[in-house]
DNA sequence: GTGAAAGCGCTAACAC
DNA sequence: GTGTTAGCGCTTTCAC
């Protein structure tokens, strides 16, 4: 056998036709019992492989969804993944998987990619440099249903699953303030980042409950990467009345914080506690460990792709867009626990 | 326009056939100038999107690869994919990819799901649980190209992309020498892992050559698990001669043994030195930094592809399966550098 | 219960 | 240069 078996290949070896076979393989009704069993038993020992390209074509239904993320690298984005996956297979769904790296143009050319008759939805997680939404805006006019996670885009009416930035770092700050800190200072991304900004919203909301006088000097801004973080952090430290209390955008920020105040001899969480946002591996790690904020990573995978099949099996026409916000919950570890 | 539009409807409007239109879209020569960017215009006007399904299915080709690995968590695997999606993206190919979560069930289905007619070829990095190979020969013998990374299976004759374990550990054992070690404990996988024991025979050559006689107690087998390393660790300081140099055989096990070792009071570099396998991030995060023997990740990956791609190009009677084994090298931080 | 035939969207001879 | 036709592997009327 050079080829895959096909239900040709069945049927002549059978007498049968095709479309015989085609019912007994798929448990139709009509079908006499020893016919589906000759057509079973056939398959099985010619281990035949229906082709989905075929069938897919002819329904006009892949059952695949896309999923496009900036980097698998990222615990976070690996992590929903495995609740995406775990739902997608529950539903009886096969996925694409792509990342974009971070960059808008590789983001254009996977949805490119996967619209080619390939996918029936996305779950998306916006580049870092997406600022222009054309190619989304296209498939939603194509009708073509997408979930947007932890990324947002404003204006961009699609069903998103979100976390709840606001109160998360409203926890964080109120968590702060209760091991004594005083003077609190945010160390957040780029102006551009929704995350960024939202827990920045929630910071400002806490210091106001707590009635603590909002200084902006106390927010600054940085890329995501290491250098950025640790300058920052020494900044902050120069300031005249120092900060005791720090709260990052991200665990990676975070790692530059804590060796900037490490080199600058201020101890952890004694001097100035820490706590920061994503609770990846790493926080357990460090020395010493840090608090960070927890996003229920399995559930916005499940929640997102669970909003996707929904959305792809009741049709476009009667579907509303829906929007989640989940909770998330403060993990304190060394690095804000004073004695 | 309800539907994604086809080549059907393009041709309609423009009152030519369907072939003519295909071959305008595809570049075709014999097409007369005007006629072409006719229908290239409409294409672009009506936002036209080739249905890959068909083309596949008339083609026979999908020029898409399957990727199964155990966990997208593991930053040795995503960096692997950063590789193998670059080889992938140049040759002009898609990817399906899937990961096990270390599971035979799920490895299983994952490669019967991707068999069905939409992939070519197969990138695989076996499952732990893994023992049983049917599955894999059976795709063999039905002519589908595989390539395996960093899980060997002996035996199984496909490609394969490999890097030198003997040689890695031989030279961090070299080094702890060097850096004064002389009583060297290994502290080694599960004894049914091919990677483990491929590092255990390059730690024995290395104090063979160092002419340091072999400990059957120096060396330990755990699980991949913290608290396995934690006791372990404990159990090899307690030995009357305490070792001075450590080598692990994954740096999540060796951040149990930093940890072990810290809460038994013993200083690391100075008192035991320590050096692990695969350089992932947390390396440079530990308190002391932890050296480690850092794998070509991105080369295993397009190496990899490319070997598979010329496999499935050069078609399987003129393919002999290839064996690339890559070199590693040594990433040398605070845990095994002695003032 | 089963078969014949049309068709999913596309490509590739083979005509003309 | 362009059209006609068959066919990729499968499902689905519609007959009988």
């Amino acid at each position: 056998m050079a080829h895959q078996v096909t239900i040709k290949d069945i049927a002549k070896h059978l007498n049968i036709s095709v479309a015989t076979v085609s019912r007994a393989l798929r448990d139709m009704p009509d079908i006499k019992p020893e016919t589906r069993q000759a057509v079973l038993d056939l398959a099985k020992e010619w281990d035949y492989q229906p082709n989905v390209l075929a069938t897919s074509l002819v329904k006009s239904r892949t059952k695949t969804l896309g999923v496009i993320v900036p980097d698998l690298g990222y615990h976070f984005f690996s992590s929903v993944i495995k609740g995406i996956e775990a739902e997608a297979l529950y539903r009886g769904y096969t996925l694409l998987l792509t990342q974009t790296g971070e960059s808008y143009e590789r983001e254009l050319v996977n949805l490119q990619t996967l619209s080619r008759g390939q996918v029936e939805g996305f779950i998306i997680s916006l580049s870092q440099e997406t600022s222009n939404y054309d190619h989304i805006n296209r498939l939603i006019r194509k009708g073509i249903p997408i979930v947007f996670f932890d990324r947002d885009a404003v204006g961009i009416d699609v069903s998103k699953v979100m976390v709840d930035n606001v109160g998360a770092a409203y926890e964080a700050v109120i968590h702060l303030y209760q091991n004594g800190c005083r003077e609190i200072a945010f160390l957040a991304g780029p102006k551009s980042v929704t995350v960024s900004n939202q827990r920045i919203e929630g910071y400002r909301k806490a210091l106001q409950d707590l009635n603590i006088p909002f200084k902006d000097e106390l927010i600054v801004h940085g890329e995501y990467n290491l250098d950025k973080a640790i300058a920052l952090t020494h900044g902050l430290m120069n300031l005249t009345d120092r900060p005791d209390g720090l709260v990052v955008v991200s665990d990676r920020l975070a790692v530059g914080s804590m060796m900037a105040l490490r080199s600058k001899g201020i101890s952890v969480p004694d001097e100035v506690s820490v706590v920061s946002f994503n609770d990846e591996p790493i926080c357990s790690f460090l020395t010493p460990t840090l608090s960070s904020v927890a996003q229920p990573t399995t559930e916005i995978g499940r929640i997102a792709t669970s909003l996707l099949i929904n959305q792809i099996e009741d049709g476009q026409e009667f579907y509303k867009p829906q929007v989640r916000v989940l909770k998330t919950h403060l993990v304190i570890r060394e690095s804000s626990r004073r004695k």
